[in-house]
DNA sequence: GTCTATACAATGATAGAC
DNA sequence: GTCTATCATTGTATAGAC
C-alpha cells in the first residue's frame, strides 16, 4: 500500500487542462489547480518549477529523443535521411491516446501568451539539440542549422494537422509526409528559385 | 518646458542594464531599476509591461520591418533575392553604436533563463512575421518557412559575429556574407546530400 | 522520499490624486 | 505622465510530519 496517491504529475496535469479549460490560465490559480488534484501549493511547486511547466510534463524527453535519434541513425546514410531518423524518432512519444490530450492542450496554449512563450522556448531547445547533434555529424554548422529547422518545422506542421484531422494515422505517418513535402522544397532550391532567371 | 525629464524608457534601459551587469538579473528588483532612473516602480510598469521587456524594446520594429522588407522587394525578384532585401532591412535598425549596447546585453541575456526565453520568443515573432509575408508573396507555405528560418539564422548568426568581431563594419555586410553562405548550403542540397548517393 | 505548514520577497494589476 | 497605496498571486526557503 501507497502512502499517497501515485501519479502527483498526471492528476496535477489533468487538473490544470480541467481547470484552465473552464475558466481560463490567467484565472486558475496554483492552489486552486493543486487542490483539486488533492494536493496542496506546496506540493505543485515540488513538481513543477513554475505554473506553466505543468503542461509541458514529458517535453524534456523529446530534447533528448532528437539527440539520440540522429546519433543512432546509420552510418551511411545522407543528411536528410538522419534527418527524419531524428524526427520520426520524436513522433513515438505521441500515442494515438495523446491526440485528444494534445487537441485541448492547443486550445489552452492559444489563450495564454505566457504559455505561447514557454511553447516556444521548448520548440526552440528541441531546434538546438537537434542542431548540435546535426552538427557534430555532418560537420557543418550552417547545413546543420538549416536541416534542424525544417526537422522541426516538418514535425510541428505535422502534428498541428495530426491533430486536426479526423482520421487517424499514426503521428509518425503524417510527419513523413511533411518531410517529404519539405525535402522537395529544398530540392527546387537551385532551380530559378536562388539564382536569378535568365 | 517638459514637466519631466524626456525619454523615460531610454533611461530605464540604461539603469536596468547598469544594475544587472552589478548585481544580475535575478537581484535586482524593477524599484530598484525605477529608482536609478529617477522614477517609480509604478511608472516602470506604465512603460512596460513586465521587467524583461525593458531590455527588449525595439524589438517590435523589427517586426514590422521584416514584413516591410519582403514588400518593398522588386516585383521580378527571385525568392532568395526577396529574403535578402527583407533580412537587410532588419539590419538598418542597428547603427554602428548600438554595438556596445548589443553587447552589454548579451552578456545579460546570457546570465537568464528568464530573460533567454524573452529572446526566444521575440525571434520567433520575426520569423513568423518574415513567415507570413513570404508567405503571401511566394504562395507557397512551406517554401516561405524554409526561407523565413534561414533568414532569421543568417540575421542572428551574423548579430552574433558582429558583436563579437574586432574589425568594424556595418551589420548588414556581415549578415550579406552570412545570406551568401546559407544560399550556397541551399544550392548544394540537392547533391548527395538528399538523394542517396549511389 | 513525498507531502505539508508557514513565512517571505517580488511581480504585476488597480484605483485615485496631482 | 507621474505618484501613493493596496492587493492577489507567483515562486522560494525552511522546517517538520508521515
Amino acid at each position: 500500500m501507497a502512502r499517497w496517491e501515485p501519479d502527483a504529475r498526471g492528476r496535477l496535469l489533468h487538473a490544470a487542462v480541467e481547470l484552465f479549460s473552464a475558466r481560463g490560465y490567467d484565472a486558475t490559480t496554483a492552489a486552486q489547480i493543486a487542490e483539486h488534484a488533492g494536493l496542496t501549493r506546496t506540493t505543485l511547486f515540488r513538481h513543477f518549477a513554475d505554473k506553466r511547466e505543468i503542461l509541458f510534463q514529458g517535453q524534456d524527453e523529446l530534447i533528448a529523443s532528437a539527440t539520440e535519434g540522429v546519433e543512432s541513425a546509420p552510418a551511411d546514410s545522407p543528411p536528410f535521411d538522419v534527418l527524419r531518423v531524428a524526427v520520426t524518432a520524436l513522433c513515438t512519444i505521441h500515442t494515438a491516446d495523446r491526440r485528444e490530450t494534445g487537441r485541448r492542450l492547443d486550445t489552452i496554449l492559444a489563450s495564454s501568451p505566457e504559455l505561447q512563450e514557454r511553447a516556444v522556448f521548448k520548440r526552440s531547445a528541441i531546434t538546438d539539440a537537434l542542431h548540435r547533434a546535426l552538427s557534430a555529424r555532418l560537420q557543418d554548422a550552417r547545413q546543420a542549422g538549416v536541416l534542424a529547422d525544417v526537422g522541426v518545422r516538418a514535425y510541428y506542421d505535422g502534428f498541428a494537422s495530426w491533430i486536426t484531422s479526423t482520421d487517424d494515422g499514426p503521428l509518425a505517418e503524417v510527419v513523413d509526409h511533411e518531410l517529404d513535402s519539405y525535402r522537395s522544397v529544398l530540392s527546387r532550391m537551385t532551380v530559378g528559385l536562388i539564382a536569378p532567371r535568365r
